[in-house]
DNA sequence: TATCAACACGAAACCGTTTTCGTGATTGTT
DNA sequence: AACAATCACGAAAACGGTTTCGTGTTGATA
């Protein structure tokens, strides 16, 4: 077993000092062209590769940003994912990533686990059980230790920090619209709990188009399915109760199954109910009919965070006292399929 | 913006040497009931954090745990990841999440990255573009500076070291036995490529299933789909060719379009073809008519993989010289839904 | 009163780098 | 020949901890 070979090694072996051996790696002109080609020779003959950890304390920069989301087993969070890695790994950064299970704690201890010298610098979309316990303490304590943060998706405005952000109330309006356009007129709404604050923003844009539209608002029209086991049987009932001819749903899961539900029922998409999703994800496109679906864009949601993250701490390390925080919106955009009518 | 607080900073504050503040905040008995109440008290109040970066490079460990998967956009793959992650996240370690794209490249250089102090050990699954090269050079340098490796589901044997894995094969033998004694004959098999070693063990367990049933081995039922864009239309044209009662899958998605296909010309599912996939994701359980799938259990693998490294990497600590390697082995279980016959 | 533990704490080395600041040797200048 | 400037390198501090090994003080014992 070859142990790591050391700065120290390198100047003992060579008979120079550590400093010397430091300075000709770099290239230092410092030092001779004899005494470097030695040393560089060396090196590379015992391949040397600098400690990085040891790096990551001199120079106080790890190179490692933090990512912490809700749930990897999602398809949304997971192109965003790929989309941070993707960009961040360009800039020479790795990915530190944490789930928090969607729970308050687990974000808590994982936050504090990485603001403790692992990482430069955090993205992430917060957890439902922080949306709903509305306690920010453990962001503002980053934030207030000069560690950049960003959030993406499930944001709040009580914590000051670059934020990347999809238009959900447009996009929700834009999808009714388009429906109401082709004559729909009993628009159904299956919607999450409320604290989760982009079903609130896509209910906003549903409400909206009907208004614009002239449509009465019929509350009998939403269902706000709870988290739970038996989602499934409450989302058959309400479609065996109601009478529609159009659902948008605010995910894909939500889109599929009510597909189902609808065509037990003997009814035919899109000609007798039209059906558009959240999350254009593996779903939407495998499902029968395949589903009209609102592209979120994670992976540019992703990239947008860390070009966001990179840029506040390459500025950090430059001093540039510039505290003005922005806030990127994402325009999402509706991929037509084939369970709503072809214009 | 608080600065972090070191433990120099504690010790000049309270007028005591970086030792004692050290000693005392873990509680050593060298130090007396006062002090140790007064420092601690000081910690506290300014919430002292050691900073883990010193930590790693003074005690030669890092607790993190370098991840590199193909693909995160891949429910197989992200199921792994969260039983790694939660089962690293309860022995205190970190992850860190690479990926490598299914290229060899990537792959190489996100080993190295990773591999110069940041982590304890690695946790991987090999790239397809490492599979069809064949070179495993980086593999077994870092296996060779000590650094502890454990494979999942793509492994090899070239390199010595822990590996999880599936019993392929054998599932997909069971399979599609179930499938002949319901009486299926003339039974179709769509699989990827064969430099994935998981796409050559299923049609494995497919052929030993025929032969022992003595049913006929027709190379026309057996579809080798390539890696492409346009691999809908070819497995669209399989389905128009071939005269089949059963399908079995090497994945999911491939499962689902099939389902679509034969749906689109008239066949009944399961009644005139059933149809088994692998990969018990969301698609499985969504699709109309639900799919039988081969269920992968990839939390459980993921959990596994941790397991043996984190074993591994504290044996290293204890200097239990013990170069006996593992391979576990995941138990696929079939789960019944409604594209095959019910018993 | 001299001796000796036990106690409570500090000095210093160390982990593997980077970087500043010397310094001895060589070279060039007058 | 005396001096300055340049060159090529080394010593040492620093990053923030842990840990070993003193050491001065105290109280008990012979």
């Amino acid at each position: 077993m070859k142990r790591k070979i050391t700065l120290k090694d390198i100047a003992r072996e060579l008979d120079v000092s550590i400093s010397t051996v430091s300075k000709a790696l770099k290239n230092s002109d410092e030092i001779s062209r004899d005494t470097k080609e030695k040393i560089q020779a060396f090196a590379r003959l015992y391949n040397y590769r600098p400690n990085n950890i040891a790096i990551s304390l001199k120079n106080k920069r790890t190179k490692n940003i933090g990512v912490i989301i809700p749930d990897i087993v999602h398809h949304f969070f997971t192109t965003v994912f790929r989309g941070i890695e993707k960009y961040a790994n360009g800039c020479g950064y790795n990915v530190i990533a944490c789930i928090s299970d969607e729970s308050f704690d687990k974000e808590v201890i994982n936050m504090e686990m990485l603001a403790n010298g692992s990482i430069d610098g955090f993205i992430m979309a917060l957890s439902a059980g922080t949306q709903l316990k509305k306690d920010y303490n453990h962001l503002k304590q980053v934030t207030d230790q000069g560690i950049p943060l960003v959030l993406f998706d499930r944001v709040t405005d009580e914590v000051a920090c670059d934020k990347v952000v999809i238009n959900d109330a447009e996009a929700a309006y834009l999808a009714v619209k388009k429906m109401i356009q082709h004559g729909r007129k009993r628009i159904a709404l299956l919607t999450s709990e409320a604290h989760f604050n982009v079903s609130e923003k896509r209910a906003e844009g549903y409400y909206k188009a009907l208004k614009e539209h002239n449509l009465p608002i019929d509350e009998e029209l939403v269902l706000v399915l709870p988290h739970m086991y038996d989602e499934e049987k409450i989302s058959e009932r309400f479609f065996q109760q109601v009478d529609i001819d159009a659902v948008l749903c605010v995910n894909e899961i939500y889109a599929v199954r009510s597909m189902r539900h609808l065509q037990n029922q003997g009814k035919r998409i899109p000609e007798d109910v039209a059906v558009i999703g959240f999350t254009d994800g593996i779903l939407s496109r495998l499902a029968s009919p395949s589903l009209t679906s609102v592209a979120q864009h994670g992976e540019l949601m992703g990239e947008t965070a860390a070009r966001l993250l990179v840029d506040r701490i390459e500025a950090d390390y430059q001093d540039l006292e510039e505290p003005v925080y922005r806030t990127e919106v994402i325009r999402a955009s509706i991929v037509e399929r084939e369970s709503t009518d072809s214009t």
